[in-house]
DNA sequence: TTCCCAAATAAGAACTGTTTGCAATTAGGA
DNA sequence: TCCTAATTGCAAACAGTTCTTATTTGGGAA
């Protein structure tokens, strides 16, 4: 893959917003380097993504975000403010070999979003 | 809620159907009853389903997809057919409890969906 | 039974999020 | 430095869904 200044930019982007869209990509970028199209921040992120060097969580109800951390944990998403953070879910270990065994269906890959009110927007009604 | 033609053609729709989406269900309505348009079946798919009468599952990456299953359930995606069926993952009882406590997070529910090849596709190749 | 009107509808425009086709530009190896 | 494939910007296409507006209709009231 070049080396393009694109990419650097939304590299740093990415380092910089948390669990962000990416229409919130674009706009980082675009408010530095506003000769950036959207084609090119959605290409490079799904390029990245595809080759592991970030997560495309596709979220249900809502545009797709991308998570810099790689390790397995799953999400929670609040409904009122929309922000997404990590959580790990231990409980999961091993359910993948057991649906397989159960189902005959081979699991490439699970994501599992919670969906309530994170702690901050809990206390505001 | 009034007990149009429309919404009754939906209902038969679903019972026939396994886990359509909104799409499907225009369609399978939509060819014994032309006149109905695809607005009125997502009106109607979202208020049954807000009234609990059926699921609305929003699968990552693709159309939402209905289910007449009420109890709780996962579902496993075929990446092949995008066929949908149905999984328990007993695993997650009391997860939301341990993640409400953990994080402060106020859990209104959470969607499960594992990826993969169904157990016809995964033999085609 | 007929009348009435809030609720529901058809049709399609608009919208959001994303992908694609294409011509122009560019990174980076020879 | 030159060459070429990779990448870009733009606009247009796309899928899924919601909105708008005028029109129709279910079902309670008279």
């Amino acid at each position: 893959m070049k080396n393009t200044i694109q990419k650097t930019a939304i590299m740093n982007a990415l380092m910089s917003l948390d669990h962000p869209t990416a229409d919130e990509v674009y706009e980082c970028v675009h408010s530095e380097f506003p000769s950036i199209s959207k084609a090119t921040v959605y290409r490079i992120l799904n390029r990245i993504s595809e080759e592991g060097e970030i997560l495309h969580l596709q979220i249900p109800g809502g545009a797709d975000r991308f998570d810099t951390t790689l390790c397995v944990h799953h999400h929670l998403r609040c409904n009122k403010c929309g922000k997404v953070c990590d959580v790990s879910v231990p409980e999961l270990e091993g359910v993948e070999k057991r649906i397989k065994e159960e189902n005959g269906f081979s699991i490439a890959g699970y994501r599992l979003v919670f969906s309530g009110l994170c702690s901050d927007c809990v206390y505001k009604k």
